[in-house]
DNA sequence: ACGCAACGCATCCGCC
DNA sequence: GGCGGATGCGTTGCGT
């Protein structure tokens, strides 16, 4: 007899914890994030407009991944795919 | 006056990449909660039944903070009517 | 093709119209929640608490929500699962 | 000694459900803003265009809107206040 | 003027 | 693979 309550929800826990975890993790940094707005308003700038820089930033950065992307397609159709390509 | 390209500038960039490299974090962070969802499906579990435990979980966390504040509350009153406390 | 400007037209022209009443309904009674609180300060309450108070009992039929909700989910699940063992 | 949780308390309490009553009402009605939203896709329609839509005309009457407001605020310079304004 | 809360928007995940 | 629903983000308006 499989024994719920017993080691399945142990495992169910400890998922449960893990992803509480992360989520917490998550929440700091997002809580850092706000401070440094803080901090760049507290010098002067222009939150929104920081948010726009950052947004144009990141879309050059997606455009990037995509060719990124793109060339991970071909080399996989090539059969030249190389593991690890997520550097730094 | 500030000088635009200047100290200003460089302190500006120094702001935006702090914030990149926390964004970038808590993207990294996100993607790893993607995966303890995907291990536990691989287990077994439901992760819809996890994110309403998730869920319910984090309203009751959150429920015990707000009724902290409620109480904060009340003893900011109260202290503002009981003698001449320490106002902010 | 369905000509613009004729029976398309005038379809869209209704729903936009019933959105925009309702909006304005909306909108209505958002003033009407503003005036109850205006009228409870003037009652010597503080709108601080209130709003309070109405988040935690919001908090709690939210979590009732929940929880029926997690069962719903869990007696489908058993429902799927049911073969013999009912251990537990 | 003012007898908390006798009047005072039965008056708060009556201002809590009659908000919870309005914010009730104010959450049925976006409700019915998303089935028309929904009913229009169904009949082809873009929301998103729709969005745009309503925004534009919202925009427009905002502007009416101003002039009718600093009409308003000239009539009540001038003691010459009409109760009623809302006209159309 | 500031922080906070509601709103609308975009993204993502699960379902069909 | 599209669609609906849910979550997170950014913006705006309100109250303090």
């Amino acid at each position: 007899m499989t024994q719920y309550g017993g080691i399945t929800g142990e495992l169910l826990k400890q998922f449960i914890e893990r992803i509480e975890r992360l989520e917490q993790e998550k929440s700091n940094i997002a809580s850092d994030i706000k401070d440094v707005f803080n901090e760049a308003k507290s010098n002067g700038f222009d939150t929104k407009v920081m948010r726009q820089v950052l947004k144009i930033r990141k879309m050059n950065s997606e455009e990037r991944q995509e060719l990124e992307s793109l060339l991970d397609t071909y080399l996989h159709a090539l059969g030249m795919a190389v593991d690890g390509g997520d550097d730094e």
